[in-house]
DNA sequence: ATGAAAGCGCTAACAA
DNA sequence: TTGTTAGCGCTTTCAT
């Protein structure tokens, strides 16, 4: 089986104590530069490496943190997620990734697995189906760090990061506006969501700017994010089954866009109606009925929230103030 | 601080011993019924979990899979990574992923970081760049227990997870002659992966049936996978510029179809090139130079390959006897 | 400068 | 059935 090196086999080898030898390999004070240097080559020699594990027991600590997202399979959270990483493994840190597939259950069981004491710290996004919090503030109020980004949890008191969504809604909202449409629907993600009410203040905003009267029944929520099956579909079927049916649609996320094209595409073969919208997806340029699109850093946010967290875990004493970062999103047309 | 409780503050809290607490939670033999009722009932109320990492010094064995792919923003493997969850998150196991993003140091970097006593088991598709495959063989030689899935190593005795990479391919291809074209040409991935050469027997057998004399300008690899800026664009452009321009291309994969197509929107605006391709990209119905493609069972070869890792995992003897699955691909047609 | 020994949280002989 | 103890690999006082 798979039994590595300890320091006890250097120690023996060298005919030194164990103490010795982990000295030698951590810090540097304390011993003969010749011991140590004798040290480090034999343990460079045997592709020594420290026992992780032994260690995060000793130091109570993993050195791993855990990262929550309702999916991988979606480019805005594949590229936070390699920001998230380009950090954490400079800074030594594994990142332990789980998907809560807009599920509260699933994000409940998750947040708990990596939590016992196996990761020093959290970075989420809040799942499309959440709405009671008390298993991340539990945790919080244990003293476990936790990050926010995307879809924040406006009350808790920890770093959260953001991009600016107001502006990004705005944005797109106020670009359709300028194509001379005035009967412009929002498909928006789930009520509750941090994202949901800012998108959603930013194209009430830029109705407002154009004196465009705001009607309720043009705004469709999708509860599960657009992860459960025909919630989309649905929701487009019936706005274009309105008696006004709408000319223009602001979609508030990737996954929606997607769900909205294809239902688009099935139900309105003329092709009429305009389409801008959140996306981060490297082919929106390639996607037929065009999108003209609201980008976020993600990439950046991801960075962002985990040089928070690391803050957080390695600060030394209780960290009281926190800040939340609002990241600007980029607008781009597709004719 | 997060200071959880430890089986020591159980036992002192019920005037028992450790041993007899450790008895109570895990297994059920000797020990009566009613300490273990009182210990599970106490444990429950204040919401005890053991340390993960205590138990992982002990048993040697951390309960946690690494995963290697090249990126985890390629829907391909994200897919992949949805069906080894599945599995790992059931069988009581974290996956900690990381990202080669096709890069020979970087492959190297991960797997050692992982293997280093973290990870039990490791579920590896290789980067485009690798052509020396000693840190993973080393690895192996040593007993760490390794599964391949799609761009597997053949000669290394293990379990290993594929599609029918050749029969997908020789779907396409033939697909692209039945629509009349003659000249069809082929972009390929690195020239060194089991996948490149699987598909690349796919194409030429299609050709081959079909009496189509075969000519090597038309296949260009892409040693980097497509993930150096403008090597697909430059491959592209050279297919173009042949003196008998191809009417078709056979695309090995997701991430080279993206840079294709965007490639071909800016070098051959007339549209008159066909295109099929692997992919597993839910967006592949809306793209607009349309693109048959080829879909591999992602969700299913990761779960089958978590299956397999897990059960070399947890075997009490040493496994002898490996297998390699080929799971079936499907072929969809967008005219 | 080095070694001996205790301890991180847990399990498993071995004793009682 | 329960308790005592040693030990997983490592760090860190405290002696020497």
């Amino acid at each position: 089986m798979f039994k590595p090196v300890t320091i006890k086999d250097i120690a023996k080898a060298l005919n030194l104590s164990t103490s010795t030898v982990s000295r030698a390999l951590r810090g540097g004070y304390e011993i003969s530069e010749e011991t140590k240097k004798i040290v480090l080559d034999y343990a460079e020699k045997i592709n020594f490496t420290r026992n992780p594990i032994a260690l995060s027991l000793k130091e109570r600590r993993s050195y791993s943190i855990g990262i929550i997202v309702c999916e991988v399979a979606n480019v805005f959270f594949s590229q936070a997620i390699d920001g998230i990483e380009s950090i954490a493994y400079n800074k030594g840190y594994h990142v332990v990734i789980s998907q809560s597939h807009d599920q509260y259950e699933r994000e409940v069981t998750n947040i708990q697995h990596l939590a016992n004491r196996s990761v020093d710290g959290i970075i989420i996004s809040l799942a499309a189906e959440t709405k009671d919090y008390s298993h991340i503030e539990k945790l919080h109020a244990q003293g476990l760090p936790i990050v926010f980004f995307d879809r924040i949890l406006e009350s808790m008191n920890t770093h959260k990061v953001t991009s600016n969504n107001t502006q990004g809604a705005f944005d797109a909202t106020e670009y359709l506006i300028s194509k001379g449409v005035k009967k412009i629907a929002h498909l928006a993600n789930a009520k509750q969501l941090s994202i949901t009410e800012q998108r959603k203040i930013g194209y009430l905003k830029a109705l407002e700017k154009h004196d465009i009267p705001f009607d309720e029944n043009y705004v469709k929520y999708c509860e599960h994010g657009g992860s459960k099956k025909g919630e989309v579909d649905t929701a487009i079927k019936e706005l274009l089954d309105l008696q006004v049916k709408p000319d223009a649609i602001f979609v508030a996320s990737d996954r929606l866009s997607i769900g909205c094209l294809e239902a688009l595409k099935k139900y309105n073969p003329k092709n009429d109606v305009l389409i801008a919208g959140f996306s981060n997806s490297d082919v929106v340029n390639l996607l037929k009925p065009s999108l003209s699109y609201v980008r976020q850093p993600a990439f950046e946010m991801g960075r962002i929230a985990t040089e928070m967290l690391i803050n957080l875990i390695e600060s030394k004493y209780p960290v009281e103030e926190f800040e939340t970062k609002i990241l600007d999103t980029t607008f781009h047309i597709n004719e």
